[in-house]
RNA sequence: GGGUCGCUAGCUCAACUGGUAGAGCACCGGGCUUUUAACCCGUUGGUUCCGGGUUCGAGUCCCGGGCGGCCCA
């Protein structure tokens, strides 16, 4: 890795050789810390200006400030938990110990023991009677400005979230909801699980996957793009209520909505329909807003959305009637749908029935005008293949999403259980993938066969944990809310030279 | 994929219709024992994303490329 300023690590480099020279460690193996700074605000919180207890205690962190004032030095040290002022005095720690303190340098980690005091101003502070070194920090931390360049921030995501608050509190955000989710699902008797992340054959989803392969076995293998098969696989085995949290992948291109990575959460439950998992998921979304961010009102696009339940229910029907002011029915003449599509200029393709094109008119014209949370219900079978037929109607499925700021945050159905309906509909599936469209799935022969063994009854969720995250933390891009977000290669300087003399050769 | 904006010192940003690449902070040296992004004085630091072109002269104009943001599909 090229660096970026010679002069300064360079300098920095010398201050390691001359502490190894004197014999010390400048890495040394630990630091016995007594408390985190957050405890230590906690004990003496109470204290007035100008304070000096004879506590000593022990913390460690990051050295972010240093404010030399001749004699007397003042530091900033964080750590996990929180931050607290060093108060070095030469009268204390002697000439050479405020000379040691001073060449530390901003970004070092630093073990220090003294005793607790306040200044005049009431700043809580550590008063040094020794420090140590615990790891030196070579490059410079792009300090007070904070790091704006977007690309750094997601390349370098090790000194965003050092500097940058803002970062460091959405991933709290992230982790907060995501204990809370599972806790709710915990409370209520699920069972967290964990499928293979490899798999034979990509399902329960229409995405394009990623390709690996076995070396000792010789064969190729594809990322999952969905956690359900082998969820529901599990319902089969007898477990009653399953949930996974896990990453799935799909080779699609880069935006802000989408990263090849992300995280879904999938649950599975028996004997119910979808009407109750729309109840759990109401409840579950609510609860994780809550407990992330203390209220269940998000701000999306300069308005308030409250997420607290019930949400309203509509059928996709009576939704593409509101929005569109057309009414369409998978069940009518294929003709009077696509003439719709055509007005309503959708590019059709050839084997798209009315569902399809039923499908395509509601996220043409609907969806994006949203604002919910609304449950958006009963869509088409066609393009449903994993989906139960509705009660009501064979043309539709039991089926529904969730909306919130005009895009999908979960989908979920009565999970189709019927092994012989089960494999028509992934041969359908097949015959799409024979004409060309590589996000169709095969037959997956193993999942018939456990559906032949018999599934209960059963309700299904998927929900795009990120997405949930980017709405409750109030961000707009996806990469907000991944720690490593998928990015082009980085180049040095020298390869970029080479690749741009290839591409002038091209031209 | 299309549109659009951006890329200048370690970081944040200036540089007019083309005319010596600058500031703040960081860094380095000096001063300072109650500071809060301390302050004061003095330095150092550049492949202006890359490659071509126009021009006496290009950070600036033109062409091509790279990377990214935002909007749209």
């Amino acid at each position: 890795m090229k660096r970026v300023n010679d002069e300064e690590f360079d300098r920095r480099f010398a201050k390691i050789e001359k502490v190894r020279a004197s014999g010390v460690d400048p890495y040394p193996v630990r630091f016995d810390r007594d408390r985190t700074i957050a405890e230590l605000r906690e004990g003496f919180g109470a204290l007035g200006p100008g304070e000096e207890t004879d506590v000593s205690v022990r913390v460690a962190g990051r050295l972010l400030l240093i404010r030399r004032q001749g004699k007397l030095s003042f530091g900033t040290l964080r750590d996990g938990t929180g931050e607290v002022q060093l108060f070095v005095s030469q009268q204390v720690v002697g000439p050479e110990g405020h000379d040691a303190f001073d060449d530390l340098d901003i970004g070092d980690w630093v073990g220090v023991e003294g005793t607790v005091m306040t200044t005049r101003k009431g700043e809580l502070s550590v008063k040094l009677r020794e420090f140590t070194l615990l790891s030196k920090a070579l490059r410079p931390l792009p300090k007070w400005h904070g790091l704006s360049d977007v690309d750094t921030r997601y390349r370098q995501r090790y000194a965003d979230l050092i500097v940058n608050e803002r970062a460091r509190e959405v991933f709290e955000v992230r982790f907060a909801a995501l204990n809370a989710i599972r806790e709710f699902l915990a409370a209520r008797g699920y069972l967290e699980v964990e499928g293979p992340v490899l798999h034979e054959q990509a399902g329960g989803a229409t995405a394009r996957p990623f390709f690996t392969h076995h070396n000792a076995l010789d064969f190729d293998l594809v990322l999952r793009i969905a956690l359900e098969l082998h969820l529901k696989r599990l319902i089969v085995g007898g477990f009653e209520k399953v949930f996974e949290i896990g990453r799935v992948f799909r080779n699609e291109g880069l935006s802000t909505r989408h990263n090849p990575e992300f995280t879904m959460l999938e649950l599975y439950e028996a004997f119910v329909d979808y009407t109750d998992i729309m109840v759990l998921t109401e409840e579950m979304v609510a609860h994780a807003a809550r407990e992330s961010i203390g209220t269940t009102v998000i701000e999306f696009a300069g308005e308030s959305l409250d997420l607290v339940p019930p949400w309203p229910r509509l059928t996709m029907r009576e939704a593409i009637r509101e929005h569109a002011g057309v009414d369409v029915h998978p069940s009518m003449p294929i003709a009077e749908v696509e003439a719709l599509a055509d007005r309503f200029e959708i590019p059709r393709e050839s084997g798209w029935g009315a569902g399809k094109l039923m499908l395509e008119i509601y996220e043409k014209t609907t969806e994006h005008r949203l604002r919910g949370p609304v449950f958006i219900i009963d869509y088409p079978r066609e393009v449903s293949p994993l989906a139960r037929e509705h009660r009501d109607d064979p043309s539709l499925v039991e089926r529904f999403e969730v909306i919130i700021g005009g895009r999908e945050l979960a989908n979920a159905f009565s999970e189709l259980n019927d092994p012989i309906d089960q494999r028509r509909r992934f041969e359908s599936q097949a015959r799409l993938k024979e004409l060309g469209d590589d996000e169709a799935n095969d037959v997956d022969e193993d999942y018939i066969r456990a559906m032949e063994y018999g599934m209960p009854p059963c309700g299904g969720l998927g929900l795009g944990i990120d997405r949930l995250i980017m709405l409750l933390a109030g961000v707009s891009s996806i990469r907000e809310v991944i720690l490593f977000p998928l990015l082009r290669p980085e180049r040095d300087d020298d390869e970029a030279r080479d690749q741009d003399a290839l591409n002038q050769d091209a031209d």
